[in-house]
DNA sequence: CTGAAAGCGCTAACAT
DNA sequence: ATGTTAGCGCTTTCAG
């Protein structure tokens, strides 16, 4: 499989100059004349040379590449995320190396050593439910590896982050159901140990508590972030006495789940109960489905572009991005008079 | 940003051996004593060493990283086939650099020119609908760069190509609605350019062929990949004077582009009009759409698997891989007795 | 304006 | 078993 690539030094032989010059046209340099440009130029046409990146970086002590690590990238979220980071990174010459942990720490541990190794400059992450490499976070702060959280983020770190306000919106999805005139509401949430959904429980828990609603316990669950798991949540509170007549979800996954369920089980969406969801997807604005909009692409891109500003060196105190969000209304959730019109 | 990274000449002069041992004990190299691999393990440890694999690379003329160009992945579809792709790779001590297309043959070259220039040792391409890079994938195939295409093919050029076989499930797809009863079937392809989309076309026609059915020209119409498009169809469909009772789309997007469009305009699917998608997608099996679907992870697999030989230099002629697929027949498409029970 | 030479971090002959 | 040296492809002094 070695075909002989062309390299600086055939095209300096080839022109009987040294390899110093071919490298001082090809690189645009001012001190060398028009005619060599050419020449030089003309043969690397011919020759069909590609410069030798990892040779360049090698010299100069860099890759221009740009690790990102997410937890899966089958679903929408993610993906978006990808692409306004490719966005900005491509721009700036950077390549941006994929990693999924897969939801588990072990494999993000992994893929930060594969990163490491790769002598990439910098890492955006978004971290796993089990969110248990803490520890290896901090070893990449101290060693000065540039580093960029998204979306999921460990709280207890200093380092740039960049999200939504979960609790807030959290806060306006529930309060959104409160107004609609619901007030046994329920929440399936996700794992206890990721702070997204820590946030949305606290906003879910601020709503009520700013309106006057009692919290009852048996109410919430954390079941986790998939779908599937949604049915087993759903039984449950349909098998209380006094059963729910909304449901917050942590996210879309789950709350499209948690229609489907419903619908099995014969009951109407939203008038047997109501459902919210959070982050969108293209499946809920489908089914209908109120949720709370993050702007995936716009975090993306912020956060690639204060993962370069870190990898230039513009040593700014470790920050905070908040992003705005947006909660859209849908069928799943309608006041009480728009119900009994449907 | 510049902390200095320990290199093994760091470890050779604090233990005062000679870099070629550290180099030794690093890699594992029987020609060196165990005290002396010990120490420089634990120095290793100590100053946190990380080889640089640029440095690796640049002497062994490698890189170990594949180059992955699909489309776009935002839809789960791409995605699962790169996850596919990342197994094997991965496990092979590859990385996996990932390029989208964006649909456009422009960006396409781009990235094939960014991707020769990071040296990787191969790709596997899914070529965009506007096929224009014919050309630059041949010279690709000339200089010998490891190539294996998948899903989106070329047809012209002699290469590893990892497919379906779009024309048979075609059939299969439009057999089982002829079988259902439905006379008019109307077809919603993709581009006329894209392989896919013209064996998709090619099983429609078979399968009318095969079962005697006239083909009317008015209810076939090439409008693209996207769900958005399908909206423009179904207008132009039900505006006809006899009506389509059946659509077979190109892909999942179109078909759930046209469900709600009938949706939309009041129409029962299967009741009124019957629809059948290609390729399966999560929202898909949610509407219980009937659809194909392709071992998507596994064709990922397999085309890593063939690019990964081609780099090892196992030079087979060139192989078309055909991965069998799946009719999965839901509730978009009932058999006459059915439909009226429902 | 051009060439010679050093060196990025690493490995692999070739010596010892 | 270990050290010395050359060299992967490139850029960048330093000389001319």
């Amino acid at each position: 499989m070695s075909l002989h690539k062309t390299t600086i030094k055939d095209i300096a032989k080839e022109l009987g100059i040294s390899v110093a010059t071919v490298s001082r046209a090809l690189t645009g340099s001012h001190e060398v004349q028009e005619e060599t440009r050419e020449m030089v130029l003309r043969k690397a046409k011919e020759l069909n040379y590609r410069p030798n990146i990892q040779a360049r970086n090698l010299l100069k002590n860099r890759t221009n590449i740009i690790g990102v690590i997410v937890p899966e990238f089958v679903s929408f979220f993610f993906p978006e995320i990808i692409i306004g980071i490719q966005e900005v990174a491509n721009r700036e010459d950077y390549q941006v190396l994929i990693c999924q942990s897969n939801e588990t720490s072990d494999l993000e541990r992994k893929n930060i050593e594969m990163l490491e190794s790769s002598r990439v400059e910098g890492i955006i992450v978004s971290v796993t439910k089990e969110s248990k490499n803490e520890p290896v976070f901090e070893r990449l702060l101290n060693e000065q590896m540039p580093l960029v959280f998204i979306n999921r983020v460990l709280p207890d770190l200093i380092a740039d982050k960049v999200i939504i306000d979960d609790r807030k919106w959290a806060f306006k999805a529930v309060e959104h159901l409160i107004k609609c005139g619901y007030r046994r509401i329920a929440h399936l949430g996700g794992n206890e140990k990721l702070a997204v959904s820590a946030n949305r429980l606290q906003g879910y828990l601020d709503a009520h508590r700013h309106y006057g609603l009692d919290v009852h316990p048996n109410l919430i669950m954390n079941l986790g972030v998939q779908q599937e798991r949604a049915s087993l949540g759903v039984n449950y509170l349909l098998s209380l006495k006094v059963k729910p007549d909304a449901v917050f979800c942590v996210n879309d996954p789950v709350a499209v789940g948690c229609m489907l369920e419903l619908k099995k089980r014969g009951l109407k969406v939203p008038e047997d109960i109501a459902v919210v969801g959070f982050s969108e997807s293209p499946i809920g604005r489908i089914m209908e489905l109120t949720s709370v909009s993050q702007p995936t692409y716009e975090m993306g891109r912020v956060a690639a572009g204060k993962l370069l500003e870190q990898i230039k060196g513009n040593c700014k105190p470790a920050e905070t991005v908040v992003l705005d969000a947006k909660l859209n209304i849908r069928n799943s959730s309608l006041p009480v008079h728009k119900r009994t019109q449907k």
